[in-house]
DNA sequence: GGTTGACTGTGACGCTACGTCAACTTTTAC
DNA sequence: GTAAAAGTTGACGTAGCGTCACAGTCAACC
């Protein structure tokens, strides 16, 4: 019993273009090839197909699908793995749902916006220091400009992106990284990116601003608040950061 | 005052990379090009670059936020339209993880596999009719040739994956869509892939079986436990199936 | 025997948002 | 003057196929 690749598609339900693929990645090769280069298929094919569909029911990538057909890999080893993988991803979208919806909220409420709590404690917009050394004496006047140009919900989101790197920052000093471990240097690359949105942070800029959060309390407590010791970590995130990327 | 795209990349903690491919898009093109052919870039674009970012904090797509950023989409309209499709992206990620685990859990507990509890109410690989027409004989024997070739893990997803398809087309029966909709459709598709995974389901056989579905009330209880009428839309929509798609 | 229609084959592009070379030119620094 | 640093365009890779385009094959009907 034989069948063509049209055939075997609607026997398994899924599509011919599908099971070319497959062939080509050399996961479900045909049993035989005819003269006119037709793809023939047996019933150990459509047994193989089924079990190659079923586990990418479960998400599995075709290649870990392949190292579990070609018993090299146990399934329930395969479904463990692939199972944490869903947890993480899943926890990434729940915290980004929740970031867009209490933007959402926060808007929709008509909460008036405070200066203070907009930034993670200091509004960097009036920072007279390095900003106007860079920017002249219009640095200012721009600084509400760009203010004014946000919509409402740009303004929450900007103010809710402060809470979230804050949030991530608490959770990574919860965790114990390092300052210099990848996980954290990639909360300080979104800090920064954040930053930048106000000011311009140079090396200098940003390491005195990281002695800010430790020195004052106000900063202190910003952080914090996350857990203790965050501010301290994120000073030295900062730092790190910055001699990696930075100059001036 | 102007950056090269270096210094604006650093500025907004961002990549010159992602910058040629946001100016490739349209969505920043620099303010000046050199007659060295170099990029270069003023506050403005530093402005809009930290709202692209900012928006695509929140999981937007480059072309949803270019819409927002030229005032054609309301930013908070959008972000609404953007929450939905990420709820909906949670909940099958969370349907995913549920039944992975679900097939986990019940492997570790080393349940002892019953026939009638593996299938939709009716052991497929014995059912005499089309089977041993188009297989011959040794069809049965076949049959249990697979179901021993299955991994443990295997043979508990394969009985998730019947309880999942049956959940389905009862939120599908609940939300009230039709046999033909795109959403029911989808969810036979499963089914007779899953079908197949034991028999050979040809147009006779699904038109058949959609019946004994309504008619024996053993099939009926599996599905109607899922919401009443349920069965009904799953013989329904086998029927619009197998005219569409399959012969015999 | 010719036409039609259903299938089949092999490329190859498209999709998301860039990362990562490669090859080559310009600017900057010593 | 030369080497390092930074700039350019171009192209591939990513996951898993969907979707043409172009061409050959096969069974059926007139």
């Amino acid at each position: 019993m034989e069948w063509s690749i049209q055939e075997l598609a609607r026997a398994a339900g899924t599509t011919s273009r599908t099971l070319r693929h497959y062939g080509q990645l050399g996961l479900l090769p045909p049993t035989r090839i005819g003269r006119n280069g037709y793809r023939y298929y047996d019933r150990e094919s459509l047994l193989r197909l089924q079990r190659i569909l079923l586990l990418r029911e479960l998400g599995l990538g075709l290649p870990a699908i392949a190292e579990v057909l070609d018993g090299q890999r146990d399934t329930a080893v395969a479904l463990r793995t692939h199972v944490r993988l869903l947890e993480q991803e899943r926890q990434r979208l729940a915290r980004q749902i929740e970031s867009v919806t209490t933007t959402l909220r926060r808007m929709e409420g008509g909460e008036q916006l405070m200066a203070e709590e907009m930034f993670d404690g200091f509004d960097h917009t009036r920072y007279a220091g390095e900003v106007t050394q860079r920017w002249g004496r219009d640095a200012w006047e721009k600084g509400d400009r760009w203010w004014r140009s946000l919509s409402d919900a740009e303004k929450k989101a900007f103010q809710q992106q402060q809470l979230d790197i804050a949030a991530d920052y608490g959770r990574a000093c919860l965790a114990g990284r390092s300052p210099e471990s990848d996980e954290v240097q990639a909360i300080t690359r979104r800090h920064v990116a954040w930053l930048s949105s106000t000011t311009t942070p140079t090396k200098g800029y940003l390491v005195g601003l990281g002695e800010m959060y430790v020195a004052d309390p106000r900063f202190t407590a910003n952080y914090d608040r996350h857990g203790a010791g965050t501010a301290v970590l994120v000073r030295d995130a900062m730092k790190v950061y910055a001699e990696r990327h930075l100059r001036d």
